[in-house]
DNA sequence: TTGACATGTCGGGAGTCTCCGACGTATTTT
DNA sequence: AAAATACGTCGGAGACTCCCGACATGTCAA
């Protein structure tokens, strides 16, 4: 999962995909590595099920399944009052000084 | 930042981290791994600034600065609606079953 | 000052990641 | 049926990750 997310290709993938679904060969055209790479890149996105394929003709649409980012989400959340609290005492000082 | 992330032990650390400061030898002894092993991913970390050391006498207590991980919050933020709105509509087929 | 202690860093081995060209497979077109 | 298209996967090269034992550095205690 967040082994998933550790790559920037992979990471650009899943913004691609939020915006609607695409075929295999449409993603690969997005960037600059050949298509053998992408297509790794989305077998471990598969993988993970962060993106399901459904087969239409010979092509190959993708499109995203954003659930499993949920767990990151959890992970995240623990953390957040951390930078929450910061910017909450930044906003009590600007409060402050305004008074 | 996310790459940082990408590893268990790192993570572990961070929610060990999260509960107040530690010195690099309590927080080794935490892992079955070896001495070395922790000081080279508290190094990743502290790359990254997630945490900060603080050198008190001859021992080196870290703490968690857990405000980069905010990026990472707002990177995910866009992809939210895709699981929370199955949330909802989840809880609304839920509702209607009810009724 | 000498010895013990807490810690960082280096060298290197085993495994993994990322990428590519080449090849295999299924589907559509001619 | 044959050629073209859209893919996935394989073999292997190069870089990187993760780990450890050994060593270096700085600090406190005797």
């Amino acid at each position: 999962m967040f082994l998933a997310l550790a790559n920037p290709v992979r990471r650009r993938l899943l913004r691609l995909l939020a915006d609607g679904p695409r075929t295999a060969g449409d993603l690969a055209n997005q960037f600059e590595l050949s298509r053998p790479a992408i297509a790794e890149h989305l077998q471990v996105l598969r993988r993970v099920a962060l993106v399901r394929d459904v087969p239409q003709g010979r092509q190959r649409h993708y499109h995203l399944n954003a659930e499993p980012l949920a767990q990151v989400g959890e992970w995240l959340h623990p953390f957040e009052r951390f930078w929450r609290e910061r910017l909450r005492s930044f906003a009590d000082v600007a409060e402050e000084e305004r008074s």
